[in-house]
DNA sequence: GCCAGTAGTACCAAAAAGGATACTGTCAAT
DNA sequence: ATTGACAGTATCCTTTTTGGTACTACTGGC
């Protein structure tokens, strides 16, 4: 949520890097851009996706992207209930954020451990704390 | 701290997004990066450049970028102390996303409220929740 | 009749994060 | 003699966030 921080926009003004990263503030908020990047998703959908995730979070975090303006909610009044998520323009203009995120963790934490003797041994040895530990983890 | 995020990166590979996010999670580690970024800091620069951070906080949330990996500590052995921060090559590899971060919300939220005016219309009319509420606040 | 799928809520508990305040020790300048 | 700058610690307390479990209502298929 962008409570705390939208106050801190406040008194700290000129901070534009916490202004944005307030917007995705809350653990599954990334992740989920990430995957509304790819086109509009129902809450089940999105449940499969990201399968340690409660359904409570799920929908805990879902609104508040809506209520960030990040993301729109459609439900359609059928039963059994049908209800859309997808990104609004505002929304949409995160995807060179989301992009660089999702980038950058490739490369450096490298989620997919069966991929992981992908790690370019050059890089390898400039890590340094989390991401050293991460990588020795997983030799 | 990356603890929570770090688990969830084993339960939930494929999540590149959130492993990145994980390096940056920390109220006040966006914008420590984005000021490292122009060059080597000492402890009490940063703390004038982030007024409302607490002597404490700072201390922690450095500590944590060098714990992860990203900013390096260099403590000079003299009196009165003086210790130099500045970011290692894996923190400088966070500059695209940092950059990415800055730009959105210099864009979509804009800090500075000494340029509240600049807010171009067109997007204006797109923004949602927080930011809309955001601007009215400002209007 | 029973189960699965749809999209959630409600309630309680735990953990994590953040903030307030006071304190350390040395030196240089006023 | 006192004050300020330097770079922190220590202690306590509050807020925020997250997790766990159980529950709702309705329908279609077996």
């Amino acid at each position: 949520m962008s409570r705390p921080r939208a106050k801190l926009v406040k008194d700290f003004p000129g901070c534009a890097v916490e202004a944005a990263l307030s917007f995705i503030d809350g653990k599954w908020k990334g992740v989920l851009l990430f995957h509304l990047l790819a086109g509009t998703q129902r809450f089940n959908e999105l449940r499969r996706k990201l399968p340690s995730v409660t359904q409570r979070m799920l929908t805990r975090q879902l609104r508040e992207l809506e209520e960030a303006g990040l993301v729109r909610r459609t439900v359609h009044p059928v039963v059994p209930p049908h209800v859309d998520y997808d990104l609004t323009p505002l929304g949409r203009s995160m995807e060179p954020v989301i992009r660089s995120l999702a980038i950058w963790g490739r490369t450096y934490v490298f989620c997919a451990q069966d991929e992981a003797h992908v790690v370019p041994p050059k890089e390898t040895t400039e890590l340094q704390g989390d991401a050293l530990r991460y990588f020795a983890d997983r030799a």
